[in-house]
DNA sequence: TGAAAGCGTACCTGAAAGGTACTATATTTC
DNA sequence: GAAATATAGTACCTTTCAGGTACGCTTTCA
């Protein structure tokens, strides 16, 4: 199924709150009983995510975790290939020839090409959307206000966000 | 992992396939020839395909299955809600609350709202790549032709495909 | 020095992906 | 009308991974 896991899930509450924080620090426990997600396995979450410098810790009494850099600068790809490992939206969207589990069908296989290049697609989408566009909708109970994407008719371009056949989605928040 | 199935992998061959093959009925065992895959699975996907009135059967001897509509209402999003289920990003994208599985975070939650306007996004994203443009793209050498998605700057209104800082995504296939 | 915090890692469990098998039914061909 | 060929339906198996737990270690503060 094309979804997130829930540890990603768990790593944008972790970073939403952190990002609203400030510089200060917050504990997983802390974090965990807030927003009453496991401790156990938010700490992980937490762990992977200062592996990769999205996030610092402090040890000790008193310590706890702050972002390590600005929540404009954290993009949601980043926290996905983070927490969830590369995307890959199919075997096939791999681009590394030399990748063992690249699919055998190379030769064969009708639907590689297109399927890579929706994979870089969504690469692109995911890249351009930030920690901080995330922290700000939440924040905002109108729909459509930081979530715009590059290239897809932003406000300040001057079209409406529904300029592109975006009217109909039907999802029932009414985009605009 | 965000990613999609191998069965949507093996949906996508077969109607690649039928759609190239126009009017004309293919087997199960000659597509999964062809392109070699699993024969047993290829036939559940096809009959899962067939269940949703995306393409159609014929039984018996001479038998086998063709496109049900044109290629061209067919969307990527239709193909993966059939062999996948609905699409979710995350537990929350959901905007039923009648929803059995639907997260009990809601309340407190903070990251809710910003995932159900990706997630709508990410399914607009899907609606408007049709089977078409896939059978289109796979059979065209040069990138970016057919799997532009509407209000993402396609080449039809006057700006390039790279317009929208699409140019910088490094994934080796050099888009425009 | 002990409490409070993160660090590292190993482990468990249930569900889903991926795949197989078998029987029933429909249609064509000879 | 029987054999061959095809889908229909469904049940089952195995492996992998999501989701979660546990525990001993290290660091820091009061």
């Amino acid at each position: 199924m094309l979804s997130l896991t829930k540890k990603t899930d768990y790593a944008l509450i972790a970073l939403t709150h952190l990002a609203r924080n400030g510089g200060a620090v917050s504990t997983a426990r802390e974090i965990a009983s807030k927003f009453h997600v496991p401790t156990a396995l938010l700490m992980n979450v937490l762990k992977t995510l200062c592996h990769s410098d999205l996030i610092r810790s402090v040890r000790g009494a008193r310590g706890g975790y702050s972002l390590a850099k600005p929540s404009e600068s954290i993009s949601l790809a980043d926290i996905i290939t983070v927490v969830e490992g590369p995307m890959r939206l199919a075997q096939c969207s791999s681009h590394d020839p030399s990748d063992p589990s690249e699919c055998e069908l190379t030769e064969v296989c009708p639907v590689k090409l297109p399927v890579q290049r929706i994979h870089a697609r969504l690469e692109q989408f995911f890249r351009q959307i930030s920690l901080a566009d995330i922290v700000r909708d939440a924040a905002d109970p109108r729909p459509c206000v930081s979530l715009q994407v590059q290239g897809d008719a932003p406000r300040a371009a001057g079209t409406g966000c529904c300029g592109g056949g975006v009217a109909t989605h039907g999802t029932g928040h009414g985009c605009c």
